[in-house]
DNA sequence: CGCATGCGTTGACGTTGTCAACCTGAGCGC
DNA sequence: GCGCTCAGGTTGACAACGTCAACGCATGCG
């Protein structure tokens, strides 16, 4: 592990959240995976939650790169469909820093994260609007369009990590619903 | 507060969820509000999660006498979109109960917890099917349909609690989001 | 009468977030 | 070179919390 102590620390919250979900984080066990003292967090960081607040804020940013990665598709179509992908993948692989990012209400209000977290809807909603200039998704209101995929896309996944409605089979299947939905969105689109 | 103690111990976790959130729900001040011993909740639950995972139950059941309420309606059109009001109103006057049943990962997997989700899934599915039989809604793959309808309000719903999306006019909007999704269905299904 | 058993109590323990006080070494004006 | 400031780190303490262990007590049953 190496850069200042204060990337260190981000980055072992990140893994603790991957290893050992909100719970396995605490502001010990981060200090002492950097080797430094149990109170030396509270030099960069406020507390508890502002530490989780910069590495949700880091992984929005994360995630706008990998949106604007799937933009650089020629196909617009191809190009929404891999930055859904994209986003359920990084749900798939990270958890526990999924929800942190989209369903924890004990973050911060802090000003950086909010505009990360925006800059992220804004880089999906650039592909959308894309997708609608060439008739792959069907044309009108931008933003309320993004936001129905992103809600859809989104709580298939969340459906899906809390593994609640995995007893009904299928409802709790992110690709079989993604893919329902685009099929539906084009369709609709075909028609005009 | 009346009833058994094991009754109450529910009862006053769902209330101290509503005013304090998560980590408002000490055992203690359960316990407290009761007025019993920090350690009688030990006598009814295995452990603090086996307490929420009792309200949770609850709430599920509660749900799915919503859903069945809404489907007594005799137009399926109306019906599914007041099933989704119901869901949309409970999860903005229990915020925090909302998302302890649908987003929290450190509920027990419990065989009742497990069932009463199921069931409010089930509820739900129903109103679907009956709103592809009166052809309001495309038919085919009922279950893949509820889930798609399903994951759409509740990432809708889960998107606005959060928070994080609101800086996104409109991209948190609940409502105009399920507005979209209902008429992008319908339009889908008026062509056939 | 005796005894098990359900429900509740008291007391303790380790862990955690957080506060307060102290230390220290690098930079900087003079 | 001297003394100041101050960012970054340390130690030690504290209260709150979840949980465990041991005890108390009534009720109902043999």
């Amino acid at each position: 592990m190496t850069g200042t102590t204060k990337s260190q620390l981000i980055s072992s919250a990140a893994i603790l959240l991957d290893s050992g979900g909100q719970a396995g984080v605490t502001l010990r066990a981060v200090a002492e995976r950097v080797g430094v003292s149990h109170n030396a967090p509270y030099r960069h960081f406020r507390d508890r939650s502002a530490l989780l607040g910069a590495v949700a804020e880091q992984d929005f940013r994360s995630l706008s790169r990998a949106f604007e990665q799937a933009d650089a598709v020629s196909d617009a179509g191809v190009a929404v469909r891999r930055a859904a992908a994209a986003l359920i993948d990084y749900a798939r692989r990270h958890p526990a820093r999924y929800r942190l990012l989209f369903s924890d209400p004990g973050l911060p209000s802090d000003i950086e994260l909010r505009d990360a977290a925006f800059g992220s809807f804004e880089a999906f909603s650039l592909i959308v609007r894309r997708c609608q200039a060439e008739g792959v998704l069907p044309s009108g209101d931008t933003v309320g369009l993004t936001g129905l995929i992103y809600a859809a896309i989104h709580g298939a996944i969340d459906l899906e990590l809390g593994g609640r409605a995995s007893g009904a089979k299928g409802l709790g299947d992110i690709d079989a619903t993604v893919d329902l939905l685009f099929t539906l969105l084009r369709s609709k689109t075909d028609r005009r």
